[in-house]
DNA sequence: CGAATGATCGGCT
DNA sequence: GCCGATCATTCGA
């Protein structure tokens, strides 16, 4: 199964959970860093108000979103992080899967070269902002293929996929103005990982 | 500890 | 002008 093949499926709240444990890895600057897929989230337009493509507004920044599968979407927020998204779906849909977090499995030390910050320990990639600094993904990798071979940024599926159990949906953040669409749980992440921005568990004790 | 805030850019209204 | 799919730091208790 061509990682293409699978990215062209229209469910992306599928895509986000397949998605996870594939492994990302980028040669950037003549430096290679890798890490396994811990958290993604779903962003389905036209129907999801939390897209930058909701309702199919096409503007020069969203152009990117109606690529075809295997596209990368690097979008910046707050002026300062470079947010990683991959295109999925047919041409002309604008789904896409936000990476939130990896676990860092090459390259860690030039990661924290990249991230120049005081903390340690998980802060290193655990965050959608933090994964692509550490990464080195810039706005000047928006829209590559990453399905080619020249293309810097790589993703490979992993072999196995997890089982249902071992993977977390919880609410999406950051898109109050969605109303409705605000808590669809397409926010997936492995379970038990460290490497994930939330807390560990949000089980809703009674 | 938790809460507040500054950083800083491009696209939208 | 303003706001955002954020993060690191500072401030206060």
């Amino acid at each position: 199964m061509s990682l293409q093949k699978v990215l062209v499926s229209e469910d992306v709240v599928s895509l986000a959970q397949i998605l996870l444990g594939a492994t990302i890895s980028t040669t950037i600057g003549g430096i290679t860093t890798a890490g396994i897929i811990t958290e993604t989230e779903a962003y389905k337009a036209p129907e999801d108000k939390g897209s930058h493509a909701h309702g199919n507004k096409r503007t020069k920044r969203t152009e990117t979103l109606f690529a075809e599968a295997g596209t990368s979407y690097v979008y910046l927020c707050y002026g300062i992080h470079h947010l990683f998204n991959i295109v999925t779906g047919p041409k002309d849909v604008a789904h896409a899967v936000l990476i939130r977090a990896i676990e860092p499995c090459l390259g860690k030390d030039d990661m924290w070269t990249r991230r120049s910050i005081k903390s340690k320990g998980h802060s290193l990639t655990n965050g959608p902002g933090k994964l692509s600094q550490a990464l080195g993904i810039k706005t000047a990798h928006n829209g590559i293929n990453l399905l080619s071979d020249g293309s810097p940024i790589k993703i490979t599926l992993s072999e196995r996929q997890l089982a249902s159990k071992e993977i977390i949906a919880s609410p999406r953040v950051g898109i109050a103005y969605a109303k409705e669409c605000a808590h669809w749980p397409w926010r997936f992440r492995i379970k038990d990982n460290p490497w994930t921005s939330l807390p560990h568990e949000v089980s809703y004790e009674s």
